[in-house]
RNA sequence: GGGGGAGUGUCCCGAGUGGCAAAGGGAGCUGACUGUAAAUCAGCCGCCUCAUGGCUUCGCAGGUUCGAGUCCUGCCUCCCCCA
């Protein structure tokens, strides 16, 4: 691809964040210049975002970093809508009790990878609930419903896969759309917005905005996606058997999210070094160079280098020395995620079905348990569990004062004393 | 308004003749092999139970039957054709 002017542009392209872009000769220009103001919006469905999220929010990064203003943009007036990209049913509406109290959950997300303030790159952070729920439906249609084309608006694939595939699209999210090109063009006039960026299934919205800011008679805006992330085998990033990749600490503990990232497919680590850390492109490129067994030290790299930022060095240098000590050294390392027991409880003896599935939930049921000690899976402090029937007592506890339990190889959990 | 079709193991897709805890995929979990990778192979994959067994599942609510996902009635939702 050819080379742009502008360090934004050439830091975007060369760590693979470039899905489309729909002017991109204009926008380099406002780059190199440091004048792009550039927007992601994030829905408020969930109490925190998760790894699917992050994509957009190193865009947002590497746009203040090169000089130019982030702006965050918190769905507190779209959630109450719903979008329907890229799903066969109708969200759930959620009430807007939910919808705020998750907003103030995922807020803090965002000071991790952005500076806020008033300076020129400083970040800003805005609610389009603040203008959307202003809104009057009649002058709404007359000043921004008149400029959509409903030919237009059906031939998009939101809306059209819904039609293809016969599942119900309800008015509400047909109106999803109009809402979050307005948002564009609201952005626009208040902080002299001129890029929105998001994943690849969210070109349909941003075109609709930069479409509707030219007819509203705004300055020129531009759109500009990511891919959509998936794993080397296919997957769709951010799934685990948990749930999902939370980012939020309180949902998902810095060393869980490291364990994630240590356990990357070895096809996917040097991207995910581009897009998912910090490093330097001469440093990716050595790492992504190493073969076979070296490649985890590459992982290792990433896991740390991607916790760091979102939960600090020290967090993640914990996770790191916790995992090693765990699967390094075969030990046990305090640090593991640990559940409390009383002391009564330890002298009574507590069955291994239950330590397992209640105590600590590392399978779902009592069956689960069962079965997993028939295939061999579960093991108390590193010895295979053979009888369904042991009991625990204060003479598993280690030296250390815990018993470790294990389901497979990579999942544990400490028992700890109260 | 009239006519026709569909809703299945709460992750997804999808068979199903009155005997069904319900075929088969995919996803997922464990084991083996490895490098906390991928691929491959094996086992598991509703809940409770040592186990015989028990309980709860096929849109919702009733009914027929020894027995219903399967038959009947009503209702809900969606799709198609006609008006």
């Amino acid at each position: 691809m050819t080379a742009f002017k502008s360090d934004f542009m050439n830091v975007l392209q060369s760590r693979g964040f470039i899905h489309q872009i729909s002017d991109p000769d204009s926008l380099d220009a406002l780059a190199a210049k440091g004048e792009v103001v550039a927007y992601v919006g994030y829905d408020c469905t969930a109490a925190s975002l998760h790894v699917g999220h992050l994509l957009s929010i190193m865009m947002l990064h590497w746009l203040q970093a090169t000089g130019n203003k982030p702006i965050a943009l918190m769905g507190g007036g779209t959630t109450r809508v719903g979008d329907p990209s890229g799903r066969d049913e109708t969200r759930k509406i959620l009430t807007y009790e939910q919808i705020d109290a998750n907003k103030e959950s995922i807020k803090g997300t965002f000071s991790k990878f952005i500076t806020f303030g008033d300076g020129h790159s400083d970040a800003v952070m805005a609610d389009n609930a603040e203008w959307l729920t202003k809104l009057n439906y009649i002058e709404m249609l007359r000043d921004v419903g008149r400029h959509f084309s409903i030919n237009r608006m059906l031939t998009m694939d939101s809306v059209k896969l819904r039609l293809d595939r016969e599942q119900e699209l309800s008015f509400i999210e047909f109106n999803y759309m109009i809402l979050q090109s307005y948002d564009f063009v609201e952005l626009a006039r208040r902080y002299k917005c001129n890029l929105q960026m998001g994943g690849s299934d969210q070109w349909g919205n941003i075109v609709n905005g930069v479409d509707l800011g030219r007819r509203m008679g705004t300055h020129q805006l531009h759109a500009l996606t990511c891919p959509l992330l998936t794993t080397a085998s296919g997957a769709k990033m951010g799934k685990t058997a948990a749930g999902a990749v939370w980012l939020n600490g309180d949902m998902l503990a810095p060393y869980d999210y490291w364990q994630y990232w240590r356990n990357t497919e070895d096809a996917d680590v040097g991207r995910f070094l581009k897009l998912f850390t910090l490093l330097p492109m001469d440093e990716i490129e050595r790492l992504s160079k190493l073969q076979g067994a070296e490649i985890n030290d590459a992982k290792k790299i990433l896991a740390t280098e991607a916790t760091a930022l979102m939960h600090g060095r020290d967090a993640a240098d914990k996770a790191e020395a916790t995992a090693r000590t765990t699967f390094e050294q075969g030990g046990t390392a305090q640090d593991l995620p640990s559940v409390e027991i009383s002391r009564g409880e330890l002298d009574a003896g507590i069955g291994v079905l239950v330590a397992f599935a209640e105590k600590t939930g590392l399978v779902a049921s009592n069956g689960e348990a069962r079965r997993q000690i028939k295939a061999g899976g579960l093991k108390v402090n590193d010895a295979p569990v053979t009888d369904e029937k042991m009991t625990l007592t204060a003479n598993d506890l280690s030296s250390d004062g815990v018993i470790k339990l294990s389901m497979g190889k990579k999942k544990h959990v400490l028992l700890r004393l109260a």
